[in-house]
DNA sequence: AAAATAGTGTCTATTAGACATTATTGG
DNA sequence: CCAATAATGTCTAATAGACACTATTTT
């Protein structure tokens, strides 16, 4: 609408919180989080956030969470999620918030963390399979479960379920790794995201057909066993796809 | 975040707007739109809309837009789509639109219509195949061009892509249509949300084969040919597949 | 009988899963 | 040579498109 009737009943507080995820190299989904240093949820773990400025888009503002708050800077995939708005998700105000979620490979995570000492990187433990969705819980590195504030065990667990689905039709896989990769390491980041393994075979076979993946005639050496090739992420087959 | 540094930097007007799609029965997409009364884009056409209130939800001020700026009342298929924040989208304020989309059967829309002076029913034109996106244009049923208020094109765009995305893998073919239907009705409904047309007999076999129609016994008599069998849609099937 | 759509049967091309086999490296 | 993974080849099952054919209704 945008107003036609003039009755502008209230102006409710919107932030926008970023869901960041990433893999571990173990097969694990990563999250990042902040410590709350004040109530309500005071020492629980919180999705990085802020409120939306008068003159910054939405866009702007989840740059802006993923810079202040997560330490992550620069190029990053971040796509809008769902918008959350029941009454009660903060026990004091009326907050409206735009969730996004951005996919970082595991070693901004790590950087980000490191120079950030209210953050942490968390596994999340996600209790439904497929696209069925849910709540998820968070533990620290030490396995040791994470109080989550407000409702963002729900918008974690929507993040989850938003990438699994999008993993069967948009190349959000290459997001998660670095520049270079073997195809193997793709296939682990697509069982990681999925939640179970996949077939090796044709999992090779249609990346390849794909046209998205391009050898660059390097090999991951190092290996005791026959060393992989590596592939980069070929941009130009997505653009042309639309 | 919901909080951590105090500094609200202003607290913006909130608004839900719905896009409402139907397919008519020559197989073009329609919306219902609602014309301003003042300006800006006085007299244009826009989304129904509604301010957020207080103690209202997303999803209730979406209600409330179907029922009292559109006339749409009862049980709608209502999910959220997308929420609109650049800074220019209202020429007066700074309003951040959280964008629902409804899908209705075209009977409930002509109903509506005729009982709210200040609707109109749209042909939308999509000049744009797949789910490659974009905006749209609108005309109204004597193929007058209508001049659409705000971003309302591009919202009414990412809508389409949606259900265009959305018609592969959930059964939302049924939204459109009344509780009993042929299955070259549903496929019209198909072919109407994609754009284009689709194998007649792949369809049959894939519908028949997923459980999400039953026949009900009748035929759709009245025709100058073989009547086609009744089918109803099967909602055991489709909860439990989450 | 003619016209028109409903509905069935069959062939083919594509794709994913399963599984076997060969290739290449370090130890 | 052995262990381990890379990479290829082949068979099968499932599915979508194409197309031919039969069925059923009204005029």
């Amino acid at each position: 609408m945008d107003s036609t009737t003039f009755t502008k009943n209230f102006l409710p507080d919107v932030t926008v919180d970023v869901v960041l995820l990433s893999i571990s190299s173990n097969g694990s989904l990563l999250t990042l989080l902040t410590q709350r240093d004040e109530d309500p949820f005071k020492n629980a773990w919180a999705l990085p956030g802020v409120f939306v400025g008068r003159n910054e888009t939405l866009e702007n503002a989840a740059a802006r969470a993923l810079r202040d708050k997560a330490g992550i800077a620069g190029d990053v995939f971040v796509e809008q999620l769902f918008t959350f708005g029941s009454l009660n998700r903060d026990p004091r105000d009326r907050i409206i918030s735009v969730a996004y979620y951005a996919l970082v490979p595991e070693g901004r995570f790590i950087t980000a963390v490191a120079r950030n000492a209210g953050a942490v990187i968390a596994h999340i433990d996600v209790p439904w399979t497929g696209v069925s969705g849910g709540t998820v819980q968070v533990r620290n590195e030490a396995d040791k479960k994470l109080k989550l504030a407000f409702d963002h065990d729900r918008i974690i667990g929507i993040a989850v379920q938003r990438i699994r689905g999008k993993l069967n039709y948009a190349p959000i896989g290459f997001e998660l790794l670095p520049d270079e990769f073997t195809l193997f390491e793709l296939q682990h980041i697509h069982e990681a995201v999925l939640g179970h393994n996949i077939n090796k075979d044709s999992f090779r076979r249609k990346m390849l057909a794909s046209g998205l993946v391009e050898e660059t005639g390097r090999r991951r050496g190092g290996t005791a066993y026959r060393p992989a090739a590596l592939y980069s992420f070929n941009k130009e087959e997505t653009t042309t796809h639309g």
